[in-house]
RNA sequence: GGAUAGGUGGCCGAGUGGUUGAAGGCACCGGUCUCGAAAACCGGCGUACCGGCAACGGUACCGUGAGUUCGAAUCUCACCCUGUCCGCCA
């Protein structure tokens, strides 16, 4: 969520940012609406406040005259009337500010100055790591391999509860864990992580701090009885922890990670771009989540990103970082990394995780703050949060990428450990 | 789920219809003292918003929302949360 007074004095600078995002059309009158009822909130509030200002004076001479013994009938009357005005001027107030609240609500944040401009097609590959296998001869895709070794049970998940729930059996199961043990091992002993394990269902509060809502709330799975939803994304939780709450200066930068079972409703989709573990609705990621001071939240990125690296090179898979352009960037976030795998059968390169900087964008929403010095007055603070990883397509990038001549699948050295074998069969 | 107590400023805590933004304490900031520190003493110290170039003026905020009233931290109702006891349960 944008600051109000950017509407003031900042429009430019927000229509600008829009415009990046090739979403000027969509939100330019958005803007100008935002603008016009912004005035009027204000209107209303200085035209309110001088009504409850004269109320205050006279409550206090009724007062007086009371205790004098006085008659105060003529200005209770009068008080009466003031409370009228006043309660039609709160009705306004309230009508504007709601109007003008909702449209913040909807707004994305603003790209930082190196995000390029435009749509997906300008996204731009910042960095590549290992040598993808082109030649996909022999290579059978991860959904025939995983049922196969029987580490994948697709049909009966379905059965069990509908298409893109997985269940993952013998060896499969333990990979899970696997993959989850080396991965929050890595973060919390090499790069400084605190570990949380938290909720997997979330409040309307908390889906809004992250940005999640009110604009996506079609994506989620919710328990509408308890107004709860199912988190797509441990960010959630975790963010929210400091949800209204002041942080010290000596804690940050701060790192919280966490795996938790992802749900998302993933609507409308289905075909050759969902099969297997391509796209599902309910997966298994550990989160990264970093509180950072705005000096240095843009260098937290390339951090996080790295720990995010980190877990790719030790599975051995090769791997591609991409700078997202202004207008395939998430709504909540001010720049995002994305990094991909390439699974050879399926022929594609599969998003595995995403790193952004939110700038002050989810601190706004949630109230997260810091104090710079003891004494001074809080400001936001800058979020972060990446993948590393999510689980599924990293399963079918290890079935596929390290397949064998002999159709067996090779474990990397790093999770050997984890996992107890060096090779599925 | 039932019963019961309670939610006040960064923290603790007083306050039950009218100069209460709210006593007192802690913490914090500045000063005196000291070689320096501690202690002691003195002073300062909430947040947000509106108007104003500013000085400053105003408004709101005592869990949340609605209500009663000329006027609500204080009274009424609903909801949320926390503690305790009972029941149930992995």
């Amino acid at each position: 969520m944008h600051d109000i007074r950017l509407l003031r004095d900042q429009l430019d600078h927000l229509r600008e940012g829009m415009r990046r995002r090739g979403k000027l059309a969509e939100f330019g009158p958005l803007l100008d609406r935002a603008e016009s009822l912004e005035k009027e909130r204000r209107a209303a509030i200085t035209e309110l406040e001088g009504q409850q200002a004269r109320r205050n004076k006279l409550t206090q001479e009724v007062a007086q005259l009371r205790k004098a013994g006085g008659d105060a009938t003529a200005l209770i009357a009068e008080g009466r009337a003031i409370g009228d005005d006043i309660a039609a001027l709160e009705q306004r107030k309230n009508d504007a500010e709601a109007a003008v609240q909702a449209m913040l609500y909807e707004l994305p944040n603003i790209t930082l100055p190196e995000v390029p401009e435009g749509d997906e097609t300008r996204n731009t590959v910042v960095k590549s790591w290992g040598t993808p296998r082109e030649d996909s001869t022999g290579i059978m895709p991860h959904w025939e391999k995983g049922a196969e070794l029987g580490i994948l049970d697709l049909q009966r998940g379905a059965k069990v509860t509908g298409s893109g729930f997985i269940v993952y059996r013998g060896a499969g199961a333990k990979l899970v864990r696997a993959l989850m043990n080396m991965m929050l091992d890595a973060h919390t002993e090499e790069h400084g992580y605190e570990e949380a394990w938290v909720p997997l269902v979330v409040n309307r509060a908390s889906m809004t701090g992250t940005g999640q809502l009110p604009k996506f709330e079609d994506d989620m799975y919710g328990i509408p009885e308890e107004e709860l939803f199912l988190i797509p994304t441990a960010e959630v939780p975790v963010t929210n922890l400091y949800r209204d709450e002041i942080l010290e200066l000596g804690d940050l930068p701060k790192g919280l990670c966490a795996y938790s079972a992802c749900f998302r409703r993933e609507a409308g989709s289905a075909g050759k771009d969902t099969r297997g573990l391509l796209r599902v609705h309910q997966f298994d990621k550990v989160a990264l989540v970093r509180y950072a001071t705005p000096e240095n939240s843009r260098e937290q990125l390339e951090l996080l990103t790295s720990h995010a690296e980190s877990m790719l090179e030790r599975l051995e898979l090769p791997y591609r970082r991409l700078l997202l352009a202004a207008g395939d960037t998430g709504f909540s976030s001010a720049m995002t990394y994305d990094l991909e795998v390439f699974a050879p059968a399926v022929g594609k390169w599969l998003e595995v995780s995403s790193c952004s900087v939110f700038t002050d964008f989810q601190a706004r929403r949630a109230n997260i703050r810091y104090r710079p010095a003891p004494g001074e007055k809080p400001r936001f603070v800058h979020t972060l949060n990446g993948s590393a990883l999510a689980f599924s397509r990293i399963i079918a990038s290890l079935i596929e990428h390290h397949q064998q001549p002999d159709g067996s699948v090779r474990i990397p050295d790093a999770l050997q450990p984890y996992f107890g074998r060096a090779v599925l069969r």
